[in-house]
DNA sequence: TAAAAATACTCCATAGGTATTTTAT
DNA sequence: ATAAAATACCTATGGAGTATTTTTA
């Protein structure tokens, strides 16, 4: 688990677009949905519920982002 | 800057030796010391001063490891 | 001079990209 | 029919190990 793949989290449930969420990343759209796909299966939640036109945001995803905003926070803080 | 990064200056911090802090973290001595350095450069600062006899923790190293735990236990929360 | 960290080198796992397919509206 | 995510396939970067060297108490 590693601090840009929670920030690609936070950016898709901003933009709640995995094409748009990757540009705005820097990074291909495929390699941006492996990101998220590993990163759930790693904490063991689905938070992002995807249907061919739209992305949403589970019930345990939201309280999980919510902690997730926090760790980012606190990882970029440590830098000088 | 990942999780298993953090977990090694833990380690390190506890044993203050990166023999034994490679030994129990599973992985060579070099790649632990590789990956310890590659933190500090990251976070841009020195955490942990070496000798050839003994490792200290510096003053910023110390306040900093403090915040690297809390982030660690927040982590490791967000799994299932 | 010896205990311990750092380097040099090689190998392999996985991060990443492009092209294509699948899915569901 | 089409917008959007997932898969297949390939390349390249960086993570990892072993052997060796450097450092300083």
């Amino acid at each position: 688990m590693d601090l840009e793949s929670l920030r690609y989290a936070l950016t898709l449930a901003d933009e709640l677009h995995f094409g748009r969420s990757a540009a705005r990343s820097h990074i291909s759209e495929p390699q941006f949905g492996r990101r998220i796909r590993q990163l759930e299966a790693h904490i063991g939640i689905r938070i992002f519920a995807r249907t061919s036109r739209r992305v949403t945001i589970t019930t345990e995803g939201s309280e999980v982002l919510t902690r997730i905003r926090q760790i980012v926070d606190a990882m970029e803080a440590l830098r000088r």
